[in-house]
DNA sequence: TAAACGTGGGC
DNA sequence: TGCCCAAGTTT
C-alpha cells in the first residue's frame, strides 16, 4: 500500500469514480466533447447532452460535416454557445488540416478554437496519457484546502503555486487517472458546501482541516452584482407562419434564433417597447400587442423578466434587419427545429401548449 | 486583467 | 428580485 497523497487520491478514485460514457473509451473525440460540455455545466446534464450528441455526431467527421444550426440545436439549453460554434470550427480544422486526427500535445491542442489551457491539458492527459497536470475549479478547491492557501485562487501567483503543487504530485505515467482523481474527489467528496471530511481518505494531509478553516477555502472573489431588466418580445404570425430572426454571431446567443424584441426603457411600457423594437430591428410596423405571458430567466449577471406578446403587422415588406443576420417566416415545425435562447425557448414551449389547447377545443 | 459569456439545480 | 454552484475560454 502506497500511502502518499497522490496514491490515496487515485485509490479513492478507482473505488468511487462515476461510470461515465467517455470513461469507457477515452477516445480523443469523446474526451474532447465531454470536456467542453462539462465546462461550467453540471455532470448530470452533461451526460444527457453527451449521449444525444454522440447518437447524432459519432465522430469528428460527422461534426465537421454537420450544419452549424444543427450543432447549436444539439447544444440548445446548455448555454455558452461559443463552445458549440468553436467545436464545429475546430472539427472542420481537424478534418481539413490534421486529416481528422487529434494532435496529442497541449501546445498543438490549444491552437484549436475553444480549447484553452485547461482543456488542452485535459485531452493530452486523459486521452493521450501525457504527463501534464490540469487545474480546474475542483483542483483549486482541493489544493487550497490541503495546503490551506489563504490568497484568492484566481490570483496569478496563487494559480502558479497550485500548478506547481499539482506538477509535483503527478505520478509519472498516471496522469489520466491522477487528474481525474483530483477533479472527481473535488466534485464528490471535497465539495464546496458540505465536504465529507469525516470520511476523507486524505484528512491527515489537510492543513485547512487541521486549522478548522475548510469552509473558508478556497478564497473567492466577491461576485458581480446582478442587473435586473424587463424585456419585451413579439410573436408576429401571418398565414400560419412565424417571423423569426437569426442573431449576429459576435453577440450574446450568437447564431441562435429568436423573436424580435429588446429592453423595456425607462418610462416605457412593455407594449410600447415591443412596437419600438420591431421597428428598430426589422423595419416592420406592428400593432395591437396582446399579452401571452411573462417569463423569468437569468444569464450571467442579468435577471430578465421577458414580456411576450402576439403582434400584428400592417405590411410585411420590406424587412430591414439591424440586430440579426437573417430572417425567416417559419412554419411551426421549423420553429421547433431551430435553436432558441432559454428565455425564448420557454415562450416557444408556452405557445406549444396554446396550440395543443386550440386543437383540442376545435376538434 | 477583468468582464462577458448561459443555464438549471441544490439548498 | 435568493444565492451559490458547475471539468473555462475569449477579448
Amino acid at each position: 500500500m502506497d500511502n502518499t497523497l497522490s496514491h490515496l487520491l487515485m485509490d479513492w478514485f478507482t473505488r468511487h469514480q462515476r461510470d461515465l460514457p467517455w470513461r469507457r473509451t477515452y477516445s480523443p473525440y469523446h474526451v474532447w466533447i465531454s470536456e467542453i460540455m462539462l465546462q461550467q455545466t453540471q455532470m448530470e446534464r452533461g451526460v444527457e447532452y453527451f449521449n444525444r450528441w454522440m447518437r447524432k455526431l459519432p465522430d469528428v467527421e460527422a461534426l465537421a460535416e454537420a450544419r452549424e444550426d444543427d450543432v447549436l440545436k444539439l447544444w440548445e439549453g446548455l448555454g455558452y454557445y461559443s463552445r458549440a460554434r468553436n467545436l464545429h470550427r475546430a472539427a472542420c480544422i481537424l478534418c481539413s488540416v490534421h486529416g481528422g486526427c487529434f494532435p496529442s500535445t497541449p501546445e498543438e491542442l490549444q491552437k484549436l478554437p475553444g480549447i484553452g489551457p485547461y482543456t488542452a491539458r485535459a485531452i493530452a492527459s486523459i486521452a493521450f496519457e501525457r504527463d501534464v497536470c490540469v487545474v480546474d475549479a475542483n483542483v483549486e478547491r482541493v489544493c487550497s484546502r490541503l495546503y490551506n492557501i489563504d490568497t484568492p485562487v484566481k490570483n496569478r501567483d496563487t494559480r502558479k503555486r497550485i500548478e506547481e503543487i499539482c506538477e509535483a504530485l503527478l505520478p509519472p505515467g498516471q496522469a489520466r487517472i491522477f487528474n481525474q482523481a483530483v477533479m472527481e474527489f473535488g466534485s464528490l467528496l471535497c465539495s464546496p458546501r458540505t465536504p465529507g471530511c469525516p470520511v476523507c481518505p486524505v484528512r491527515e494531509f489537510c492543513a485547512a482541516l487541521r486549522e478548522g478553516v475548510v469552509d473558508q477555502r478556497p478564497v473567492l472573489r466577491p461576485p458581480a452584482k446582478p442587473i435586473f431588466l424587463d424585456m419585451a418580445t413579439g410573436v408576429l404570425r401571418r398565414e400560419g407562419r412565424f417571423f423569426v430572426q437569426k442573431r449576429l454571431s459576435d453577440d450574446v446567443w450568437g447564431n441562435l434564433w429568436e423573436f424580435p424584441g429588446g429592453v423595456v426603457e425607462q418610462g416605457e411600457s412593455p407594449e410600447q417597447a415591443v412596437i419600438r423594437e420591431y421597428l428598430e430591428e426589422t423595419g416592420l410596423t406592428v400593432s395591437r400587442p396582446a399579452p401571452i405571458g411573462r417569463f423569468k430567466h437569468s444569464y450571467t449577471r442579468y435577471r430578465i423578466t421577458l414580456h411576450a406578446f402576439f403582434v400584428e403587422a400592417e405590411t410585411v415588406a420590406p424587412v430591414a434587419l439591424t440586430a440579426a443576420q437573417e430572417y425567416r417566416w417559419s412554419t411551426w415545425e421549423e420553429v421547433c427545429s431551430l435553436a432558441f435562447p432559454a428565455g425564448h425557448r420557454k415562450l416557444v414551449e408556452h405557445l406549444s401548449l396554446l396550440r395543443k389547447f386550440e386543437m383540442e377545443t376545435n376538434s
